[in-house]
DNA sequence: GTGGTCTAGACCACC
DNA sequence: GTGGTCTAGACCACA
């Protein structure tokens, strides 16, 4: 696996995990490889993968069991979802409303255009089903 | 200049444009290059930059005095503002619309998290004042 | 023996002899220390030990055979649980319930989680067998 | 400040800047020590603290300016609230769940007493307002 | 064997 | 100066 230097490795890690899962190459219950494994395999420091799987088990897509090793959790995939969210929020968003103020839209402008791109959507949908 | 494969080529010389006003290398009312010796420049068909500034002149960016010349109009800094803001609302607003739906959050979630960045900015500029 | 504060001597010295029993250092139908022996070993007064002995007879864990001592009944070791379960619902409980309210989480999420951790147990047990 | 060894000691830094919130010591928009120096008054390694403060950002309490430090987050308090929660359905709760099987009582029994709690507590304060 | 924590020290980007 | 990431290596508890 090759590493891109816009993103710390750790989060790399964690996405490629999400990837798999994502992808349903691993299985809910399924054991993922240990700690150390990862580290041989993927040519980094244990403590790297160690934090990745830490984030990935604060966001609940996996859990632990003391002295056997990490497993899928049973709802891998809504947390995988969510650990997403987080990710858009911390890194997108600031982005996004950086740009806002740079082009001097308000807030309330981007939530008229969301209800007007709600209502598109709206009528596409009932035009399918009639 | 390099042109990349994901957007027109024209739009990109548009931009380019937009790049030159937005860095003060031209002023209002200054004669731009003209669409042959830029075509020649850029080693593009001089359709493909006519296009560009058919689309900054509908933005009222440049304006065309027949027979002379393309000019920057008055108001070309505000206007490439408007511009930007226009491709904004017609290509990353709707992206990003959809990916609020994928993640699913609402967009009373994103008014209140810019509120919030909103404040961290202006208590960052508080401290520099005093 | 070392007694702590928090908690009233008598039942420390009840709890003792729990312990006694769930470790099956005593059988059922054996004859346990009298009231007055266990009060010497254990430098307290003998009605402090009395008191334990009563409390452990109400639980049937004990009985008493007037004039000659007390005895482990023969669902000692059952009697021991329910007497914990009480002390466990009268003590333990409403602590962990006001935990709840102070903490705003509801009885329901306790459930959901409560299933989470009945799976992940019974998947580590499935691992084992196989 | 002394640790003690029961609890990870990066845990320990980020409950310490949590009392310190709950105490009203610092204000919401409060800039808190930074890492190097927290860590050299506490004597502890930089990532120490780093990983306290980490923990601290994900749920909200704090957040970061770059290059300036770490500050109070507007809703500091009900986010430490959320990461109580959080400690005590990872720390409290498995034990919670241990001890119900090993004394065989069903999250069914649970939840009736805790109707029960919660009546009586309501009684208790229509009593108040009569 | 598994994960978990901590230290020491390095290098980076941003301000 | 600030935080952020990573490595190397140590020690621990648990299974």
């Amino acid at each position: 696996m090759r590493f891109n230097d816009t993103q710390p490795i750790f989060l790399q890690i964690a996405d490629w995990v999400c990837e798999r899962i994502l992808a349903r190459d691993w299985s809910p219950g399924d054991r993922i490889p240990s700690v150390r494994d990862l580290a041989v395999e993927l040519e980094v420091n244990p403590n790297t993968v160690m934090r990745a799987y830490e984030r990935l088990q604060q966001n609940e897509v996996i859990f632990n069991k003391r002295g056997i090793g990490y497993f899928l959790s049973e709802d891998a995939y809504p947390g995988v979802l969510a650990m997403r969210k987080t990710e858009f929020c911390e890194q997108e968003l600031p982005l996004f409303f950086k740009k806002l103020s740079l082009l001097n839209i308000s807030i309330k402008e981007i939530e008229e255009k969301y209800n007007q791109f709600q209502n598109s959507l709206n009528q596409g949908e009932n035009e399918k089903e009639q």
